[in-house]
DNA sequence: CGTACTTTTGAATCGCATCAAATCTGGTGG
DNA sequence: CCACCAGATTTGATGCGATTCAAAAGTACG
């Protein structure tokens, strides 16, 4: 599929990083439309692409002995499997989780342009250690016993002076709080009724 | 404190990215012995200095309005806060939790080396990436709702083979896993009597 | 040889997952 | 515009598993 500029310019306006990918790569990139279940590569395979999830959801996962599956990194937004740029082949599966659009580039390509291009190499570099802070921020809030602690440590972190407004639902955010969604609306719940939190729809605030 | 090229030697067994540490800047790197509750330097504060932690810790905090503390980072091992390399100051306060030894690298020449180093700069991007990968599969395995998945997963995506040797004390490893230690042993327990796993002190096993 | 820390087990409590179900909401097509 | 459907939101009841507090035994280290 092709990718016209208004294409280019609205997934731009998504993922920032994409600002700085050289006209040479871009030109490069595809679109692949994925259905659920389809296995976009394996184990041991060489890597000749690297995906952006625009729609949809990839996992990365690895198979047990007894074919349980472990999941290394759910996907639903931007850039995936970061590392398999360093890497002769995959040190996982990449299968898709629920159906939706990537964007593939070629590998070397990618490889070429990070050596080349210092602007694009720069902008690179940041993400990578955004994505560092991020997920490790996530990774302590987790760490975390209670499903109020770790309301509360989202807004303090990722909301900006004490509030925050959601950009997905409240499914989805239980879910990346590591709860059920029931969990989640109850402990909403108790918050405000302590007069600790505040919340409006997809705002929700911290009171002081 | 000054660095002998022996001491060097050492700290690069344990941190296989200081290989690539190019000579004028390791040159430029020094020692702080930190104790606890030493607070290096605050939000807001510009960015001089790029840490790594030899020995105790570092944590990456924030304070909420109330006073209560918000952890982003506990940093016991390695580069710490790498995203302030591409931020003029701070974005939260870096607290030592543990007495202990810092590497201190001076931001600019950090900057320029990887501007100018291509090998050292390669090396970094594939450190980074590296990170991101073993973070996010951190993430996952928080997410676990249960502590014998969160151990299997552990076992199947940080061990090869189905097996591994824990490097640090099982105390450790349950902060580690999102657990206390209380329930780290018990789930061990429970996975050898069911015949899932073989613990022999810091090897740990799957059975077939 | 003493001290600090880890490892291990026990008992009680509490919070979350789970299952269930009702309501609400946004989007689709008739 | 309304009917309809899928998914999100919300509340309830129950059981299980993790936390918590407690304490004993083992281990490392100066």
């Amino acid at each position: 599929m092709n990718k016209t500029t208004s294409d280019w310019d609205q997934l731009r306006a998504l993922y920032p990083e994409l600002a700085s990918v050289p006209a040479g790569l871009r030109l490069r990139a595809e679109y692949v439309d994925v259905s659920a279940a389809d296995t976009l590569c394996r184990i041991g395979d060489p890597v000749q692409s690297i995906f952006l999830v625009v729609r949809g959801e990839v996992r990365l996962v690895r198979r047990g002995r007894n074919g349980n599956e472990v999941i290394l990194q759910r996907a639903q937004h931007g850039f995936l499997a970061e590392a398999s740029l360093f890497s002769k082949t995959y040190h996982c599966d990449l299968v898709v989780a629920k159906s939706g659009r990537l964007l593939r580039f070629p590998a070397k390509g990618f490889r070429d342009a990070l050596d080349t291009n210092s602007a694009f190499r720069n902008t690179w570099l940041a993400r990578l250690a955004r994505e560092v802070r991020e997920v490790r921020a996530q990774n302590e809030r987790l760490s975390l016993h209670s499903a109020e602690e770790r309301i509360l440590h989202f807004i303090e972190s990722e909301g900006s002076g004490g509030s925050i407004t959601l950009s997905q639902s409240r499914k989805a955010w239980a879910s990346e709080l590591g709860m059920t969604h029931e969990a989640l609306y109850r402990a909403l719940r108790r918050l405000q009724d302590a007069g600790t939190l505040q919340v409006d729809g997809k705002r929700i605030s911290l009171a002081d």
